[in-house]
DNA sequence: GGGTGCTGATGGTATTACCAATCTTCCAGA
DNA sequence: TCTGGAAGATTGGTAATACCATCAGCACCC
């Protein structure tokens, strides 16, 4: 296949490709890609494999497809539309600064007492997984939701709990939270107290600002498991190359 | 065809009934989907049909494909995968206000030239869109996607495209949208502008601001066509009324 | 018990054929 | 001259078939 940097499978490496055009200007919004017959010419592929490129970037809602008459663009790609690209713990974290703190803030208007007990046993339950070597973050996690409910809002709810699957299925993200606890970065009570606090104040700026303190320290204990795994990558590299100095000694 | 309800294109349709499927407990998290020739056996289409639909589902993510191996579930699909999940228009809307004001003032700190060229197109476009008598709001919704990309925080941008997918598949929220386009409430130019001169001023308040006003006076719209739907209710059910007073006095 | 090799099953890609839908061009009629 | 319809070309959609690469499981040997 022509042109096309070999990386994984072939749909995926003609999709990057087409995307890099549409980024690049060449087919701009509104645009018809090529046929698909010119397109397995040019790239030197089959026909299918064309088609399931172009499928992917349908799915994406970078193209729409009309039947006898072409692919049209529909938009320009964002970083976003990369295969590959994975939310990062950064992003993640940040999204959930902005958007969680909006939901305490919502929550502290109207929080019941039942959801603050609800709430308070959780953190009870946080401080319980932290003693646990193997713990989970299944109570942090519920902790959060159980927030996002008080706000009463289903949209509100769905998004913090998108946010939360995001985590659950994000490599990076799961790889850096990983290093983050056996760092002994753990969700902090106090801090969780702290936002119980400002609900049960029924104070919706304190809410906000306790929250936005909680995973600001989350952001910082995410930085610091980033230095310690560039850390632990330094190491290797230096010994891979103290490995490949002996051998060109002996 | 077997056991596929027609719609659109066969791909789609197959891609449909799998997601369909893996919710519903068939393929758990973690198992793997029949091999294609078996798929292609028994819902009766061809095997580039069936791979065609697998790469849907693996650009949604909710699939794994491992070469010589199979295609493996790599989460459930959320309500967000399934199309009919109801969300009011209010909820939508709030939740829209908290968050994508939050989008907005992060975009503001970084946003670049190209980036509102494009975003001033997309206001220009809703100006065209609310001439049109059947006029669609598809600018309108990529103005906030593009805003959202313009946060390079792709956690950000898909929840704020989560939200107006859930605005698009809320038969509710579509109904009160139509009522208030019906009663000439639509996305006001001026608005759109001053988000967009915020944002080329690089200021995240006024950005902030500007979304929150915006988003404001859509959620007035609503509660304006709630409120005109709530009168048509009135006048039907006292019509409902007086006929049944007739019926018991004839 | 562990390692290696073989076989069958899996996905990946290509070629070819045919059909349906759309677009463009040309011709005939008003 | 203009308009509408038909025909042909181009487009995407689906299927069938062939062959290759990779993986997983099983059997055999050390």
């Amino acid at each position: 296949m022509a042109n096309i940097q070999p990386n994984d499978r072939l749909y995926q490496d003609l999709a990057r490709a087409l995307i890099e055009e549409i980024s690049s200007g060449r087919y701009p919004v509104g645009s018809r890609l090529p046929a698909e017959r010119e397109l397995a010419a040019r790239f030197e592929v089959s026909r299918p494999t064309v088609r399931e490129a172009i499928i992917a970037l349908e799915v994406q809602n970078l193209v729409e497809v009309r039947i006898g008459s072409g692919a049209y663009v529909k938009r320009l790609p964002g970083d976003e539309d990369r295969p590959g690209f994975d939310v990062t713990a950064f992003e993640l974290t940040e999204a959930r600064l902005l958007f969680e703190s909006e939901a305490a803030a919502l929550a502290a208007t109207q929080i019941t007492k039942a959801e603050l007990q609800e709430i308070e046993a959780l953190v009870q339950q946080i401080a319980i997984e932290n003693q646990d070597p193997n713990g989970t973050e299944k109570a942090d996690r519920e902790f959060h939701l159980a927030i996002a409910r008080a706000t009463r809002n289903l949209a509100v709810y769905k998004v913090i709990e998108q946010l939360w699957d995001m985590r659950a299925s994000s490599a990076e993200a799961a790889l850096l939270h990983e290093k983050a606890r056996h760092a002994n970065v753990k969700p902090v009570v106090a801090e969780h107290t702290a936002i119980l606090d400002a609900l049960r104040a029924g104070d919706s700026h304190a809410a906000r600002a306790a929250m936005r303190v909680h995973l600001s320290a989350v952001l910082d204990g995410l930085l610091f498991a980033t230095e310690e795994r560039a850390l632990a990558e330094a190491r290797r590299a230096t010994q891979a190359k103290r490995e490949r100095y002996a051998r060109a000694t002996a």
